[in-house]
DNA sequence: CGGCAGATTGAGACTAATCAAGAGGAGTGG
DNA sequence: CCACTCCTCTTGATTAGTCTCAATCTGCCG
């Protein structure tokens, strides 16, 4: 495990040029939550291709993706490493459970990641609900994601299945407008991730760029030529290039307090 | 959408004949906040293909299923059906996010479902740690099962799928000693819970009945003749057939009160 | 320059989808 | 009670789509 850095960032100051902070978790906290979170955290660098955790690790501590992309996979008896998933920036690793059967978190790409001791994480948690919240919405959030990629794999072929997936990244990526992509995984994850063979990936990818679709500039720069084109390959026309993004749950929502055991009504609903 | 019934159970009574009390949501309550969770919910019956939420439904409430198998699944544009999920007793169905974009709610089975309005649910949750606790413990459990079961899918060819999702089903329903599995799901939503055609799954359980691993008794009715075979054929030779009790947080952990600013160690780790 | 790993392309083998049709059961109406 | 329809489950033959194996190409590093 590389840790090419580990420091304790000063409140704040680390986290006004982080990303993250618009995404996920810590999108979801309002500044003095997010200040508090911070000094519970210490990040740590992890440079392409470096273990996170491995199968079966236990892990007593819980992170938030800060910048990059974490693997999210498993490795057969047979020695066949499949990759289940991959989780971007904001989201939460090594929550309880993850890791504990069976998954390996792996850096997909540069990635650094703010962890907290599982006791300390638990504390803040208990501080006050919209830090349960916070968590929930995340945790909620990442199922989702989990479903609508399945659902974006079902009833479609290769060519289909690549498609799809591109049209979800530049959904992600917010690239509308100027149509390049950049694609840090490696053929062979993006082909596990897709299950399917390199070799087959690569005809996929040849072929979305036969029919202009889009225009392969390197191996790893997708230039997206024909949205319109690209959506019908991925049996998904209909689809209106609405934004994405994530509907954070209304954080006026906050209720510094908490009640008792009589039935109030919150000021409103997580979401 | 079919209601048989629709009952505010009495405080307690409903609950402890209910099965779900010992999984899932309800299984991580103690008595005492199981009883404020009873007082705000109403169950409501689903028969056997009723809908519970329809696609692009927005679900202002929270359910928690009491018994039965529900089915969530995507309904694409050229009309397929395709199942992404089965949700079972004791996990949250309905939870913020689900049904939002694309996702249906159907009753696999006769399915009852204990329902809370969203903001009582939130106001719930608000009351003490332990009842967000519960809330994220099952979620997680979710995510993760998610993720096992796409585990169980990946690598593996239409057998090897099936007799890889009878492992689980043997595991889930503890069914270890008596070697008898009933399968409450049709061929037709098996087949595409397991991403495959009706008469490739057809073709898959003669297959292991013809080498075997099983037999079929009835339709929906599998008797396991030879666990272990069914393992090699499921491409997981070596699993003991351990405990699969979910492994629930520690109750102790409940802290009734929440903590100031200060930071303070919970008493124990979340799960 | 050679060695190496990843990416690409090609040809043949094999899996699973598709199309087609039969078997069995449940419900309906005469 | 039977004839009829409808639906699910099952089985068979054909075909399209992927995987496998193999070879070549590319860029990178020493």
């Amino acid at each position: 495990m590389l840790h090419d850095a580990n420091l304790r960032p000063h409140v704040g100051e680390r986290c006004q040029s982080c990303a993250a902070t618009k995404n996920g978790f810590c999108g979801y906290l309002d500044a003095t939550s997010l200040a508090k979170f911070a000094v519970r955290c210490h990040r740590t660098a992890y440079s392409q291709g470096s273990e996170i955790a491995g199968q079966g690790e236990e892990i007593d501590k819980v992170g938030v993706i800060a910048s990059g992309l974490v693997k999210l996979a498993t490795i057969t008896e047979s020695g066949d490493e499949f990759v289940l998933q991959i989780l971007h920036e904001g989201q939460i690793a090594g929550a309880p459970g993850e890791g504990g059967d069976g998954f390996a978190l792996e850096a997909a790409t540069d990635v650094s990641i703010c962890w907290v001791p599982r006791a300390a994480w638990d504390a803040f948690l208990c501080e006050k609900p919209p830090h349960f919240q916070a968590y929930t919405s995340s945790l909620t959030a990442q199922c989702d994601e989990t479903r609508k990629f399945i659902m974006g794999m079902r009833g479609r072929n290769t060519v289909q299945r690549l498609a799809s997936w591109l049209l979800d990244q530049c959904k992600e990526t917010g690239c509308e407008e100027k149509p390049c992509l950049r694609v840090p995984l490696s053929r062979r994850d993006l082909a596990s991730l897709l299950d399917m063979t390199v070799e087959t990936l690569c005809r996929a990818v040849h072929q979305l760029d036969d029919r202009k679709a889009i225009r392969l500039l390197a191996s790893d720069l997708f230039e997206i030529t024909d949205i319109v084109k690209l959506r019908v390959l991925a049996k998904r026309p209909n689809e209106n290039a609405a934004p994405v993004a994530a509907e954070f749950f209304d954080n006026s929502a906050n209720r510094d307090s908490w009640t008792g055991d009589d039935i109030a009504m919150p000021a409103a609903p997580l979401r």
